[in-house]
DNA sequence: CTCCTGAGTTGGTATTCGCAACTTAGCATT
DNA sequence: AATGCTAAGTTGCGAATACCAACTCAGGAG
């Protein structure tokens, strides 16, 4: 399987790569926490729904925690951890992409901003110094950890 | 289709996100551009491969540039685009990701570095001028532009 | 004129997906 | 107490994808 590969863009998309997968962690981002709402948002079948969220919960990526409104039956609602809230950068870096390269004919939909002042935000790559470093600049380089 | 969606995040998972294409993005930015070696590197069924690399090529993630060795025919080649080349910021971000949530028990065994320092490097959301910003900061709004 | 290699295509089987229908559980209503 | 309503799933079945093996189709080399 591609999650044991030395390869860790292999081990993420083997986790996160399946249909749906981005998709739902997009709604989770925006707030969405159960099945129902899932569902409505995104129009995916229920089986495969079930099967995202439980491999998601089973890899920490969501957590499923029982709840209750007050006058209802307790429900379970599915929110992002902490390592599903670090996928903002994936997520940021493909919608980027998107409207970059598959553009939205009256342009972006969503924008990325920062919360408190709203300056505008872009995904990229940054030096131990804070500072970011143009694409013709980065090189992916093998240490000795990979295996021959 | 996803790619219609007015999520610019669905409509690259809808380009992108089918199984074997990241690996074949990985590979394309190691330097790989035979249909052989792809198949080498990563063991994909033939079919696939054709599927996968005939859709980069329309969407203009690739190029198919025929080429000739001297003294051998003349054959094809698969090489990035710049569009596929700006993919390497959401490759980026898987690795780092993968990286950290999925670890490889000897460590990473890929690292992003600055091509002529070696200084270290990471995927973040950065501000207008230049700044990163850290994620409990960003927030992803809806313009005007989304459809109803 | 046959062999070799790269770049695929074709055919059949095994998974995975997607839809529809059904199930389970508990509060609320009659 | 029986029925209804909704959330959260599970089950069954046809359709679409993926995987594997074998085959094709060049064009240059021996």
């Amino acid at each position: 399987m591609l999650l044991d590969s030395p390869c860790a863009i292999a081990r993420s998309v083997g986790l996160l790569g399946e249909r749906w997968t981005f998709l739902i962690l997009r709604e989770a981002g925006f707030g969405v926490t159960q099945f129902a709402r899932f569902r409505e948002q995104l129009g995916v079948a229920p089986d495969v729904l079930s099967d995202r969220l439980s491999t998601l919960v089973e890899y920490g990526v969501m957590e499923r925690v029982p709840y209750q409104e007050p006058g209802a039956r307790s429900r379970y609602a599915y929110g992002l951890t902490d390592a599903g809230r670090e996928l903002a950068v994936v997520l940021g870096a493909l919608q980027q992409w998107g409207d970059e390269h598959l553009p939205w004919p009256e342009g972006p939909t969503v924008l990325r901003r920062v919360r408190k002042t709203g300056r505008p935000l872009h995904v990229g790559f940054i030096d131990d110094r804070g500072k970011e470093v143009p694409l013709d600049d980065v090189a992916f380089e093998r240490t000795a950890a990979y295996p021959a």
